[in-house]
RNA sequence: GCCCUGGUGGCGGAAUCGGUAGACGCGUCGGACUUAAAAUCCGAUUGGGCGAAUAACUCAGUGCCAGUUCAAGUCUGGCCCAGGGCACCA
């Protein structure tokens, strides 16, 4: 065995061997139970940072756990690889984005295998191939089939820096989730994905999502935004050409409704022209035309002042017979409820600020008990719960309970009805973009929308496209694409144009990786059942809401297609936190990036992953340091002298068939106590959340222990040589997921001649960890008096003895009377004394 | 405004059940080895008080204020601060 530490030497060697030897495969067919650890899938962005790295290594170290603790492992990796940026550096370079992505991701998988990252290469998956693609094209049409995708003109968001439309949960704070562009409202026709048909099941099975962490389902559930309530409709009384309309709003404040003094409809809301008076039109127009121009910032940011017009017309409220007049303001939404809001100001803050601006009259309806609330003296609205007034028949009832009994008396009346509302909205998944999936169907002058039958996907990217175009997806330009013929008639037809979110992409890769290979169906059906769901998903917090929303709708729509038996994708989640320096999120911009392979060739991959996880669990965001990962390298080359140094004392035959014979020399037995409690507490602490900066610091723990053993030796006899090689070899089997190549090394350096990462994980004997002797604490008042060596075996009755003989207690209780003393067997007595 | 996290030395962070607060590491300081340096090894490292600098002793200390308890970083109530999410969703 070399004296010294040469990671980058043997790193290469290692990957090589384990590449040629095929180490990490994972056969579909086996007799052990299964587990499929999986970290989110990278876009291929041209070169790995740390958070890749922090995030891979995480998954990394458990896969390898799991299959030594005797999982059969699925443990994969591909590549979510459609997307703007390959476009745009085709626009600005003028490189093919297919083979700019290639190129990415060769790179990318150098740097992958650098890391010693357990992957079943076998079963990659890239969403950009047209093997893959072609899935996508055709769950796209078994989700059209089933009624799942429709196309609609709506108002949608358009970000003009990407030069395509987002979906709702892409648009950040009025921004583009990708470039923090200002995103603007346009009307165009669009595709969109049904999830709002499962928005209720999505925000129930939250529930059964034992393996995630709070944040996320609560981030869910606000997305998905259940709330309880009423429709109420109020017909219109002075239509300008006399029409009978009625007007719907839907609201979760039913018991307020006799305090309704007018009501608002939002500027987009349909029947808005026959709502407004001949007078009123051109005021109530020009209002309209501003709020179209408006951003969805502008819009949205709650601290600026509410604007509207009157329409000019009147409802008459069916509760009361009161008579009030309609508005437009554009803090009426017209994609939520009904697009109409009924207005209570002293009951709603948004519309007291409202009435207060416009002079419109309040109507106190709600009162605190006990209390009398006066309209001409509130400064706010009174939104707490109280007692009904002002409201006939419900006065004096409670707030809650008259919720109830109103709604029921507008259903019994014919003009109400219960209410469950979702702010969750349909998923656009169309974008005019050349680099992600065709939308697999053509447009027939004769038959209208076609799908393209399955047996023509995939529906391939056409290869002449000019990508200098503006304002247009380059994909238009292509003279080979557009003109089809329709599969119906088998007249001219044109082809979508659009091409799919690439969120649809990596809404189902999880499944293929089940089969990578299939070239019938996405997936064999035995097969997505057999591995699926994930037994751990590893990824950023950031995708919280999108791709761990989509997926799961995903998995929830193809259970019902029938494709799949199971309802949730990912058992247990674990949201690594960011990797900082310096205190903030690394960026470019910044310039406090750290490159991934300048670690590696200064410090070796073994180094880096020990870094990585070394310290702060991975829940919680990591600040790195140079002088930590100078303090990792430190540390692996400690361990290396340790076994270098004792090498030809070391037998690998002697450590594996180690049995304490229960009579040890006492230093040995000491030692062989900290070998299985070093076991046990690493063993739990990756089981228990994966707490791996405590499992290194036992690393640190138990080197320490055997160097201070050694450090007393100045030779070995047979009990010694025997323990020892016990401890280093159990070192070397705890530390063989994260310090992946040191181990291996060592390990044949020893004697090995199969792999470490083959071997069973060590096992602890619950009765060697534990210290031969306990520490008794002697407490006097609840405060630390003494400490005092006592064997294991004692009663409560010699515990206390042991404690009140303490010459340090006796001083302290001398002339003082023992009120009572508590004794916890095998570890503490406190005296209480007066 | 609502929701979720978190708050422990100079720093990152430990501390299954309420039972030795500060594991392990980083940094800093001191020492050993060396012609010297690097590497390595050993020791100290929460603050205050009293000592002569050591030891011993002692008081305080886990964001703040109360409470429960023999005993609180941990449990209960109230508050403060930081980070993240949602937010004109009626």
């Amino acid at each position: 065995m070399k004296e010294s530490y040469f990671p980058q030497e043997i790193e290469k060697k290692w990957q090589k061997v384990w590449e040629d030897t095929g180490a990490f495969k994972t056969p579909d067919i086996s007799d052990k139970p299964k587990y499929f650890a999986l970290s989110m899938f990278p876009y291929p962005s041209g070169k790995l940072h740390m958070g890749h790295v922090r995030n891979y290594t995480i998954t990394d170290v458990i896969a390898r756990f799991k299959k030594a603790q005797g999982f059969n492992v699925l443990h994969p990796m591909g590549w979510d690889s459609f997307g703007l940026p390959a476009e745009n550096a085709a626009m600005k370079h003028g490189v093919d984005p297919e083979k700019w992505t290639v190129e990415n991701i060769a790179y990318m998988t150098k740097q992958l295998k650098k890391l010693g990252l357990s992957y079943d290469w076998n079963r990659e998956v890239t969403t950009c191939k047209p093997d893959y693609y072609k899935w996508t094209q055709w769950l796209f049409l078994q989700l059209y089939k089933k009624g799942l995708v429709y196309k609609k003109e709506a108002a949608v968001n358009w970000c003009s820096e990407c030069a395509t439309v987002l979906a709702n949960e892409q648009v950040i704070d009025g921004k583009c989730w990708r470039c923090d562009h200002e995103v603007e409202k346009k009307y165009l026709s669009q595709w969109f994905v049904k999830i709002t048909d499962y928005a209720e099941v999505l925000l129930e099975d939250l529930d059964k999502l034992e393996g995630w962490g709070d944040n996320v389902k609560t981030m869910q559930a606000n997305w998905i935004g259940k709330s309880h309530g009423a429709i109420f409709k109020f017909p219109v009384v002075d239509a300008p050409n006399g029409e009978k309309i009625e007007v719907p709003v839907y609201t979760t404040r039913p018991d307020t409704v006799h305090g309704i003094t007018y009501l608002v409809v939002a500027p987009e809301y349909k029947d808005i022209e026959k709502l407004t008076t001949p007078e009123n039109k051109a005021c109530v127009e020009e209002y309209r035309a501003n709020a179209r121009k408006m951003t969805e910032i502008e819009r949205l940011s709650t601290d600026r002042v509410k604007t509207g017009v009157p329409l000019g017309t009147h409802c008459i409220n069916p509760f009361n017979g009161e008579k009030f007049p309609l508005w437009t303001a554009d803090y009426a939404l017209v994609e939520y409820g009904t697009g109409a809001v009924m207005a209570v100001p002293t009951h709603d803050t948004r519309d007291f600020a409202f009435a207060k601006k416009y002079n419109l009259p309040l109507k106190v309806v709600i009162k605190p008990e006990g209390k009398d609330l006066n309209t001409a003296e509130m400064q706010e609205a009174y939104t707490e719960a109280g007692i009904l007034t002002n409201s006939n028949e419900f006065d004096g009832m409670k707030n809650e309970e008259a919720k109830k009994a109103i709604t029921e008396k507008a259903v019994k009346e014919g003009f109400g009805e219960f209410k469950t509302q979702y702010r969750l909205r349909d998923w656009l998944i169309s974008r005019q973009r050349y680099w992600g999936a065709p939308i697999p169907v053509v447009y027939c002058e004769k038959c209208g929308i076609q799908p393209v039958p399955e047996d023509q996907l995939p529906v391939l990217l056409p290869k002449d496209v000019d990508f200098s175009v503006v304002g247009k997806s380059p994909i238009t330009t292509s003279k080979t694409f557009m003109e089809t013929t329709c599969p119906c008639c088998g007249g001219k037809a044109k082809r979508e144009t659009d091409t799919m979110d690439t969120f649809i992409c990596s809404s189902w890769y999880y499944l293929r990786y089940s089969d990578p290979k299939n070239d019938k169906l996405p997936f064999a059906k035995d097969k997505v059942n057999h591995w699926l769901p994930v037994d751990q998903y590893v990824g950023g917090i950031e995708h919280a809401i999108l791709h761990l929303l989509y997926s799961r709708f995903f998995t929830k729509a193809l259970r019902d297609i029938g494709l799949l038996d199971f309802d949730e994708p990912f058992k247990n989640l674990l949201t690594q936190g960011m990797v900082l320096k310096d205190g903030s999120k690394m960026s470019k911009s910044k310039g406090n990036t750290v490159d991934p392979d300048e670690i590696f060739e200064n410090y070796g991959a073994d180094t880096a992953r020990l870094f990585i996880l070394s310290d702060s669990p991975p829940a919680r965001d990591f600040d790195w340091s140079d002088a930590g990962v100078e303090g990792c390298y430190k540390f692996l080359n400690r361990v290396w002298r340790l076994v270098a140094g004792n090498a030809e004392n070391i037998s690998l035959e002697k450590a594996l068939n180690f049995k304490h014979n229960g009579s040890l020399k006492k230093e040995n037995d000491d030692l062989v106590r900290v070998v299985h409690m070093a076991i046990k507490d690493i063993t739990n602490d990756i089981s228990n959340d994966f707490q791996f900066n405590t499992v290194i610091s036992k690393y640190r723990e138990l080197t320490n222990a055997i160097y201070d053993w050694c450090g007393k030796k100045s030779q070995f006899d047979d009990e010694d040589k025997e323990v020892l090689s016990f401890a280093i070899i159990s070192l070397l089997k705890l530390m063989s997921p994260v310090a992946v190549h040191l181990t291996e090394e060592a390990w044949h350096d020893l004697g090995g001649t199969t792999s470490i990462h083959e071997e069973p994980w060590c096992e602890w004997d619950e009765n060697l960890a534990k210290a031969s002797s306990i520490t008794l604490i002697v407490q006097v008042n609840g405060k630390l008096k003494d400490k005092i060596e006592a064997d294991e075996g004692l009663s409560q009755d010699e515990l206390k003895e042991l404690a009140l003989n303490s010459p340090k207690v006796k001083e302290l209780t001398a002339g003082k009377t023992i009120v009572k003393t508590i004794v916890v067997p095998k570890k503490l007595v406190n005296i209480v004394v007066k």
